[in-house]
DNA sequence: CGTCGCATTGATATCGCTCAAATCCGGTGG
DNA sequence: CCACCGGATTTGAGCGATATCAATGCGACG
């Protein structure tokens, strides 16, 4: 579990947020429910999750400390997803009610809240274009060089690669295949934990 | 060529705005350059599109009227994708900075764009769900329970199967295979340019 | 009337999914 | 310290769904 200073939170919620702990598994909110808070990550990890009629689940959003979560429920009357906790995590909780008529009242505080929500549009939308993509390996090439940092495109895995293969529309066993093969082609480099475009690959 | 009346413009912008109009295939912006201005579809159709290396075309967004385009572009300096008129289209374009000052200035505008940003949110995180489901099938269905209307999920298509097969992230054929056998098995129903949830569904 | 692009269907190849089994690794309890 | 356990990670084999290539019909438009 990772810690983080509330740097990203703006200073104008500090007053308005009480600190919320969960463990894992547990349940934020539940789809469906009247949406009552917005909340922000400061500890673990929270996900947004749905279920396809057969059960399976489908991770809509992967939220580490320092995002927000439902940020986006802020105007609708109801959750539209479950969120649960991935991780023991902390968070904090922001009133809908108190956020709304921060963003009333205070000029900086709305364009940080328009900033925080054009940013977590391009994350979506680049994901939907990584979804788009029909190979296993155009999609792991795609997650590195949109997410990555650095001239190696490094990217620091959060959790499992399980996880991330969910995240990238795969099964886990393409995944690792896909993985093993792009590593043995020279194409990506593995460390722990750590995945990176290797000396193969020409962009 | 459908058209739609400013009514999902903000009043507030209406000052702001010069009306722009580009012919089927046109560039409105491209990646990388500047961003200068946000743009609203008055009428015809613009699209938000990505190439891979092979040089295919991956849409992120298909906008009709009465949808922003490059409203998540605000507070960043460049584009981060392409934008072409898809049909004949009349655009209202709107200065960045007279959008930003406006944001500073006027709370109900503000309030209002929150709004916006947060409906697109929404939306694309649908997509995502979409597209993580593997089987055809299952997104063509998703794609009528989430976006359908009334009780039979109808749905109006705009443009072609083509261009929706593509949003489905699919091929245009397996699109169409998987269209008529759900309309022969009774799962869905279809119309000139209509498609709606058949008898034969249970949800 | 010719052309172009969408819609449709067929045949085939390929890639990812499924089921299955073995190994590794961290944590837990004796 | 060691045995045990659960979950992640791997690898294998086979199948099925989707991609791909190909051909045709159809309608719009010049």
């Amino acid at each position: 579990m990772k810690s983080t200073s509330p740097g990203n939170f703006p200073a104008a919620l500090q007053a308005r947020a009480t600190r919320v702990s969960y463990e894992a598994g547990a349940t934020i909110f539940r789809r469906g429910s009247p949406t009552h808070s917005v909340f922000f990550v400061e500890a673990g990890a929270v996900r947004l999750v749905r279920y396809g009629r057969a059960g399976e689940e489908v991770v809509l959003h992967h939220a580490s400390p320092g995002e927000f979560i439902a940020e986006a429920s802020l105007d609708s009357a109801r959750y539209h997803c479950d969120a649960m906790a991935h991780e023991p995590s902390q968070l904090l909780q922001v009133p809908s009610a108190a956020l709304k008529e921060l963003l009333d009242t205070d000029r900086d505080f709305a364009r940080q809240w328009v900033g925080i929500l054009a940013r977590q549009l391009r994350s979506v939308r680049g994901r939907v274009e990584r979804l788009s993509l029909k190979s296993a390996r155009d999609r792991v090439t795609h997650l590195l060089v949109s997410e990555g940092r650095g001239p190696k495109c490094e990217l620091v895995l959060e959790s499992t690669l399980k996880d991330l293969a969910r995240n990238l529309g795969l099964t886990h066993e393409v995944l690792y295949r896909t993985l093993a093969a792009m590593e043995r082609e020279g194409l990506i480099e593995r460390g722990r934990g750590v995945l990176s475009l290797g000396p193969g690959h020409m962009i």
